[in-house]
DNA sequence: GTGAAAGCGCTAACAT
DNA sequence: ATGTTAGCGCTTTCAC
């Protein structure tokens, strides 16, 4: 490998000093329009390139920012990385994406990582079993920002952006109410997890507001993965009376229960009301098209990031230490409408969302 | 914010010199048990991180791999980036990922970026509309190794990881045929992308070795949306014949493409058959499930760190200038199914794959 | 087994 | 507008 081209090869050439170079390829204001001009031909003709290391050893400041995930192949996942990466490529900053793949030994692990790279900022969506968040102290005790995402920490100290997951919960559960159900299913995440968690008591807070008896078998907690819709539509298949309706924390779980009542005889929504969480593109495949949560992806990505840099950038100082939570909405669809609309259904989309 | 410990920190406090703290943090052989024991204490109990940038700014290594993909918000992308972190994390590698948005002006600006971040290592799925490769020519001269994957360029020069689309999709067509379709509609992506351009090679010669004449105008162009799937579906509806058979080169445009004949009335697979290609978990969704190619997204990630990782370690410097081919195999479902299979159609999932 | 010294390439005082 | 100087924190000869 050929030696690599410095500011010091530039600065000779050109017989002018390493530091107006410098000052010259950072567009420097105080550097001769000419000066930088000869410096920015000297250094393409020569195949220059910054030695980023160098300058971040230099500058104590990275321009990268850390992502700990649980995983990347999901759908909701994938759409938040993508919002992720665009607001950060625009802001200048890179991004080291790592996951945890649901283990809290891993998110210790790629903490440590980051940490070590001195990443300018942290975003984080926990494990299913992480039980404490002692990993981050380092960041905390550095005043290195870190920032939760969807799947934040008890801990209210900790800035972190979600949606209202019990609202959304209320307001599936409530329209299932008003479809006419009174037996509500509830197919749940790992409780440990706030957002099922959350999930869980907006269940609950509907039920009572329409005087609905909570039972306790009428939840099921699951891992939400395809396996797990169809044991736990199995599962309601042995419900005696049968349940008329269902709300489950997530579209793929949804779809999948879906699919087994289906071939079991029941019909959807007549017999069962569905409604999902996430607004996979799935809602709009399995027939009946799933009535679900929509829940944004994307623009949590790049509200996350855009949050980071803002305060990293000292705008909004404001304060780190606050909840930003993102509008989510009911998009119904034909698997939850038992009585008819007075205006037919949107076909699909968002058309039918309610605020 | 704090000072930072360094190495010459605790070798104060420990009255021995930089050189061997340095060594016992990095387990060098040739420092003593105990001096190494006391270093790691040290370190814990004053809180020292080590400083990666002074690290690689003097081992001239970053043990970084850069990725540059179309989109992050795609299910096959997704699958990739999780094989590839997964790969790359075990293997102490950081990955500093970035999307190109599909356009060539993002992902030149990107491999600037890459470079003057001095990855170890490239990884790159090409843009939509990216004409030519000379924006990577920096990391050919500097002898940085380039690997693409699934959207290669045509260049034979380069490495890069593949399926053999040609024979995925001759596969594909052939199954078609053999199920009694004459009439085979191709749904196709951009043709200046390798893979559609192949995709569409296998289904022409397929019919050729079936003695169906080729016709022009049964190959739809599209951007392979769901969107185009609609279209597409309303342009096959024009056909007269009708076809009776679709082959489509992604999964998410077959869907709405059988979304929307069926709503004209189209049985499916009756009238028309339909193959699609990648394998999504919607191809089990749609009704009737989707007949596919599946394509081992997590597995090309994996395939492509690890021949990287072992190129850099000079494991393989057998030559990085070559294609490393992935087996992909037609998952036969209901939506192709003319014919009644001797034994029944496996329910869903690989097993009816043929190899 | 340990240490002294030099330097990776850059930038930010502090001059001038 | 430009230059001098020093140092970011680490690793690596080379010496003992």
């Amino acid at each position: 490998m050929e030696k690599e081209i410095t500011i010091y090869d530039i600065a000779r050439e050109l017989s002018i000093s390493p530091t107006t170079v410098s000052r010259g390829l950072n567009n420097h204001p105080a550097v001769n329009k000419n000066t930088k001009q000869k410096i920015f031909d000297a250094a393409a003709q020569m195949g220059y390139r910054s030695n980023a290391f160098a300058s971040r050893l230099r500058k104590q400041r990275t321009n990268t920012l850390g992502v700990i995930v649980p995983r990347l192949d999901s759908n909701f996942q994938s759409l938040v990385m993508a919002g992720m990466e665009k607001v950060a490529n625009e802001a200048g900053y890179n991004l080291i994406i790592s996951q945890s793949l649901e283990t809290a030994q891993k998110e210790i692990a790629n903490a440590r990582t980051m940490f070590e790279n001195r990443v300018d900022g942290l975003l984080v969506s926990l494990a299913y079993d992480t039980e404490n968040i002692d990993h981050f102290e380092p960041f905390f005790s550095k005043g290195i920002p870190l920032l939760f995402y969807d799947r934040v920490p008890e801990n209210k100290q900790c800035t972190s952006i979600v949606i209202n997951n019990i609202q959304a919960a209320h307001t599936a559960t409530t329209h299932l109410v008003e479809q006419g159900c009174q037996r509500i299913v509830h197919i749940s995440g790992n409780l440990r997890i706030n957002v099922y968690k959350d999930r869980l008591k907006g269940y609950k807070y509907a039920l009572m507001d329409h005087n609905i008896a909570f039972r306790e078998n009428y939840v099921i907690e699951t891992n939400l993965s395809e396996q797990a819709g169809v044991e736990a539509a199995n599962k309601i298949l042995q419900m005696d009376p049968l349940p008329d309706g269902i709300f489950v924390a997530n579209d793929t779980c949804a779809v999948s229960c879906i699919k087994t009542l289906k071939q079991a005889g029941i019909s959807i929504p007549g017999d069962i009301a569905v409604v999902g969480f996430n607004n996979d593109p799935i809602t709009r495949i399995i027939e009946p098209n799933l009535t679900s949560v929509d829940y944004p992806g994307g623009e949590m990505g790049e509200v996350a990031v855009r949050s980071l840099i803002n305060y990293l950038d000292g705008v909004s100082d404001v304060s780190i230490t606050n909840t930003i939570t993102l509008r989510s909405e009911l998009v119904v669809r034909e698997s939850s409408l038992k009585k008819k609309l007075t205006a037919p259904p949107a076909k699909s989309g968002k058309a039918a969302g309610m605020v």
